[in-house]
RNA sequence: GGGGGUGUAGCUCAAUUGGUUAGAGCGCCAGCCUGUCACGCUGGAGGUUGCGAGUUCGAGUCUCGUCACUCUCGCCA
């Protein structure tokens, strides 16, 4: 018989009566009837109920055997009495009534209960992870990451591509996010850095003739966390195809994404291909470059509709410049006072002055600026919104980019809160058309996204267009309202890319400086590619409903970069620092923190 | 760095307008119980209300400061 078991905690069937066996795992839960106890034991696999008589010797002890124990069982399968059956067991139907057991490591009172699926505080969830993970929630979320991953990797080589590593400690990289540095002990005062993506590398993979090369890709930045964004590192699924076009990244993009969702959630999946959306229109209409297409509302521009009107506030706007966006929604003019009350504080909360609305309510108009507006307007809006009796439309007036914002805000809030986003389903499109390039706070011309993306006319368009007329080969893949991804066709040709680094004020050195891989790689012979990296961690949480990051990884970071419970980052010996050449300045505020902490240890001696 | 939220027993939470000895469930400890599966029953221990000031006859509650966590803006080519 095996030391430890001869079947897991998920295992044993009817089948399996009269067998003699062994079964190791954690004490989820101990039943104890003052004769016979019952203990659920639980492994990575499921519960077993073993039974305890109280002629065995080790029944004294069992009162005291806490939950969380690790201890192993010897005994015989056995069917349980018909009216014992547990249903929601997979192992219900029969038990184990011990023979011998051996206490394999005892747990301490818990800091938090583990079979009990209760929230509880997130610091000591992340000092205790290990136990954490022991949840059923959080265990699940896991093995479904890895699930999803196995099959990602098969639906990768499927469609011919290779995995390959790239280096993990590589050179900064000049622009983007912050980067984590690694000192050099062999040269002193240089630095590695910690790849912020696999981008460069992946791209002089193509230039190497490797034809379609993929990566479950650690990624690491030194930004600040969000509730979808991860602190220091995540994961993407980075990809890159040679001799493609824009719609070649789609297509493969599409098949393994549908089947993952497909496979790996209940929920409706859009039928492939996904919707494309230039990214012009999605401003106009959703307000954000990653609109959640479960929400059917749409903005729309009322501006020319509120100019010279005798409603002063948004006259006065349009007149300044501004514009004036509407939201109309159906069948909620029934709405109580309060929800138009609470959507213009809504409105107001997120930097709006104010929140207009015309509410056509059994044959009349109820609406703070309706007054305001002649029969011809607001016939002209009825019509512009589609609306009838019954319907309302909603109305903010700024300038272009706060109305933009506000917009956006408002149709989440009132998808929300008027129910409209269905829960079931998963709605992906593709935002394409990407301008090439945006101005600054400045006003400087500046790349928008990734300056190796191809401008969509080439040489022609960066020649005689306005720059801020230039679109690239750049997309993103949204579902449900989040950013999946980034990706684009690159820019192979070296003497493209000097033009488009110039456009945004860079001469031919900083491309040669900066990136000196690509620059010399691309005039060897580059390839037209295109590539893209889905992050997993935000695939995961989709697929696990789960609207924060940390419920899928297992040792996550808090919200300030710090790992609870490997003390991380950490104080090192002062010989490491020496080894890598490095003396330490600290900001005032920092030194003092540490001198109050040191002195009740170091000051005082007995 | 800015804004919002939270902080009460080991955990999750409650505590009327500022008013008696700060409560409950789970967990923990002790006892009872031979068919439970969130077992049940009885009893018990457990609190610097994050920390520090202030207002007040009186502060978990109000004010100020501070710390921690979290959400968010900035940031994330």
């Amino acid at each position: 018989m095996h030391r430890y078991r001869t079947h897991t905690c998920g295992e044993l069937r009817k089948e399996n009566i009269d067998e003699a066996v062994r079964i190791s795992g954690w004490v989820h839960s101990v039943r104890d009837h003052g004769g016979i106890i019952f203990i659920d034991l639980r492994d990575h696999y499921g519960l077993t109920q073993i039974v305890i008589d109280p002629s065995q010797p080790f029944h004294k002890g069992v009162e005291h055997w806490r939950a969380e124990s690790t201890i192993c069982f010897t005994g015989k399968v056995v069917a349980r009495i018909p009216e014992a059956v547990n249903p929601k067991l997979a192992t219900g139907e029969i038990e184990i009534v011990a023979e011998e057991m051996e206490m394999l490591g005892e747990a301490k009172v818990l800091p938090f209960q583990v079979a009990k699926e209760e929230e509880c505080n997130e610091t000591l969830r992340l000092e205790y992870r290990f136990l954490d993970l022991r949840r059923e929630s959080l265990h699940n979320n896991i093995i479904l990451r890895s699930k999803v991953i196995a099959r990602i990797r098969e639906l990768m080589v499927a469609e011919g591509f290779m995995e390959m590593q790239t280096p993990i400690l590589t050179s900064s990289s000049p622009e983007g996010a912050r980067d984590y540095l690694v000192p050099s002990r062999v040269h002193p005062g240089k630095f590695y850095a910690l790849p912020q993506a696999p981008q460069q590398f992946k791209q002089l993979l193509m230039t190497s003739g490797f034809d379609r090369y993929f990566q479950i890709a650690p990624c690491f930045r030194d930004e600040d966390a969000r509730a979808d964004r991860s602190p220091g590192e995540f994961y993407q699924l980075d990809m890159e195809m040679a001799f493609a076009t824009q719609d070649d990244v789609f297509e493969v993009n599409e098949h393994v994404l549908h089947k993952i969702f497909t496979e790996f959630s209940d929920k409706q999946v859009d039928d492939i291909p996904f919707k494309r959306l230039p990214f012009k229109e999605v401003m106009e209409k959703y307000g954000t470059d990653k609109p959640d297409l479960r929400n059917p509302l749409i903005m729309q521009d009322a501006t020319e509709l509120f100019r010279d009107c005798d409603f002063k506030a948004f006259a006065g706007v349009v007149d300044s410049g501004g514009v004036v966006k509407t939201i109309a929604a159906k069948g909620c003019a029934g709405k109580s006072r309060k929800f138009f009350d609470d959507m213009v504080k809504f409105a107001q909360s997120v930097g709006s002055k104010g929140l207009g609305y015309l509410r056509w309510n059994d044959g009349e108009i109820q609406s703070p600026i309706a007054k305001f507006l002649s029969e011809e307007t607001l016939g002209q809006l009825k019509e512009l919104g589609g609306v009838g009796d019954g319907d309302v439309m909603f109305f903010i007036a700024d300038k272009l980019k706060p109305t933009t914002e506000i917009g956006a805000a408002v149709r989440d809030e009132l998808g929300k809160r008027l129910g409209l986003i269905d829960p079931d389903v998963f709605k992906f499109c593709w935002i394409v058309d990407f301008p090439m390039y945006e101005l600054d706070d400045d006003g400087k011309v500046e790349f928008s996204h990734n300056p190796f993306s191809m401008p969509q006319g080439g040489m022609d368009d960066l020649l005689n267009k306005d720059p801020l007329e230039i679109l690239a080969f750049q997309y993103d893949i949204v579902c449900n309202g989040t950013e999946l991804s980034s990706g684009a066709v690159r820019n192979h040709n070296p003497e493209l890319m000097i033009k488009a680094f110039g456009i945004a004020g860079y001469d031919e050195s900083v491309v040669e400086t900066k990136f000196p891989a690509l620059h010399r790689a691309f005039q060897y012979g580059a390839p037209p590619h295109a590539g893209i990296a889905p992050g997993i961690d935000r695939i995961i949480m989709l697929l696990a409903d789960e609207p924060n990051i940390r419920e899928v990884i297992s040792f996550p970071m808090n919200q300030k970069a710090q790992d609870l419970l490997m003390n991380a980052p950490g104080h090192v010996e002062h010989h490491q620092l020496r080894d890598l050449h490095l003396k330490v300045h600290l900001p005032k505020k920092v030194e003092k923190e540490i001198e109050d902490q040191s002195e009740p240890e170091g000051g005082t001696t007995d």
